[in-house]
DNA sequence: AACACGGGGCG
DNA sequence: CGCCCAGTGTT
């Protein structure tokens, strides 16, 4: 191992020590705990995650627990989270951990790769937290120390990026404390060698640290182009019988927010007004048993819900009616207008919600 | 190897 | 408006 490395893990996990957060995972080794806490962060900054993490603790205090719990509620816990697949898979292994593995986690950063939702960074991190094993974890914060300390100009989303990050990682890391050395590197990233405007002045790898002598600390680390984001027009029909029930429709296809309800939809490929709308044959197939009373545009200008990579341009019609369809189709319910908040929404759906049912109770 | 997948915060 | 966040699974 080259000189320069000797006094790395000492240094950074000295620095922990001092500066550390007070998190409730990290007053704990219980493998149940910090798989949660590690399942939630993943892409989450820890301020967004821990109201979630207590919730679900508080909720769910075992993997027996959340395993006996039904998907739906683990949903609607997580709404608001994003990445929902991650509620979807956290409940799938709590279930296999549960019935399958006698309620006990595995031990080993090998096994533990093999429960659904956890890959490299989550293996790592429990493996090496809960049971000292010397696997280094390469999360965004990973990424970005080693890049610049190192000078290294892969790209971190590259596959060869991948590779050689994590083989850095490894030879870098402290065999003796793996758990304490792993949550030192990634708190040294989230609180010092942040992405914009680091204080490198006053860093303690200042000296060492390749990206600072050379003046490339804002171009790094380097990260391969994302694509540009894609708009879509959402209509969305919030159908009302006499002001007391409406439908709500889980969504169920390959794309966003999987499993969870919204109102009716209708996409389009462009802004559409009324007499489009209603010329439409989603339209009629959406509404055809209905008794429509009167089709209004809620909000002329269109609320813009913005994803990583989907900007949502999205208007609301109300659509009155005297009562709702007798056959309801797949995933749509029939619920009334009270019960919606039992349901797992998009953000975006509960913030309509929210807004437009103030004063119904 | 590329792509899909949420939502929030910051400059 | 672009970038990033204690990444993973699918194609």
């Amino acid at each position: 191992m080259p000189k320069t490395y000797a006094f790395f893990d000492t240094l950074l996990i000295t620095w922990y020590l001092r500066h550390k957060r007070e998190l409730p995972w990290r007053a704990t080794k219980d493998p149940y705990k910090i798989w949660l806490s590690e399942i939630m962060l993943q892409q989450t900054r820890v301020v967004q995650g821990l109201p979630y993490y207590l919730k679900f603790i508080e909720a769910y205090p075992t993997v027996k627990d959340l395993a006996e719990a039904p998907e739906s509620d683990v949903l609607k816990l997580w709404q608001g989270l994003g990445y929902y697949s991650r509620a979807r898979n956290l409940h799938a292994t709590a279930k296999m951990v549960s019935n399958e593995m006698n309620g006990i986690f595995p031990k080993t950063y090998k096994n533990l790769l093999k429960l659904k939702g956890v890959g490299d960074y989550t293996a790592s991190a429990i493996a090496s937290i809960c049971f000292d094993e010397p696997e280094a974890v390469v999360d965004g914060n990973v990424y970005r120390v080693i890049s610049r300390i190192f000078g290294i100009k892969t790209p971190i989303n590259s596959t060869s990026g991948q590779k050689k990050f994590k083989e850095l990682a490894q030879n870098l890391i402290d065999k003796n404390q793996p758990g304490t050395y792993n949550q030192a590197i990634m708190e040294f990233g989230a609180q010092y060698c942040v992405p914009q405007n680091p204080d490198c002045e006053n860093c303690i790898f200042k000296n060492m640290c390749a990206a600072f002598q050379t003046e490339t600390v804002s171009n790094l680390p380097v990260k391969i182009k994302a694509k540009p984001v894609k708009r879509r027009y959402f209509n969305y029909l919030v159908i009302l019988a006499n002001n007391e029930r409406t439908i709500l429709q889980q969504r169920l296809g390959k794309g966003i927010w999987h499993k969870l309800y919204e109102f009716p939809l209708i996409e389009t490929l462009d802004e559409i007004n009324l007499n489009e709308l209603i010329a439409l044959p989603e339209f009629h197939k959406q509404t055809k048993d209905l008794n429509i009373e009167s089709v209004v545009l809620y909000n002329e200008k269109a609320v813009i819900h913005k994803l990583s990579h989907q900007h949502l341009n999205t208007r609301f019609w109300i659509v009155e009616t005297s009562h709702l369809k007798k056959q309801a189709a797949v995933g749509e319910h029939d619920v009334s207008i009270s019960e919606i908040d039992n349901y797992a929404v998009p953000v975006l759906i509960e913030n309509f919600v929210s807004e437009f049912f103030e004063n119904y109770g």
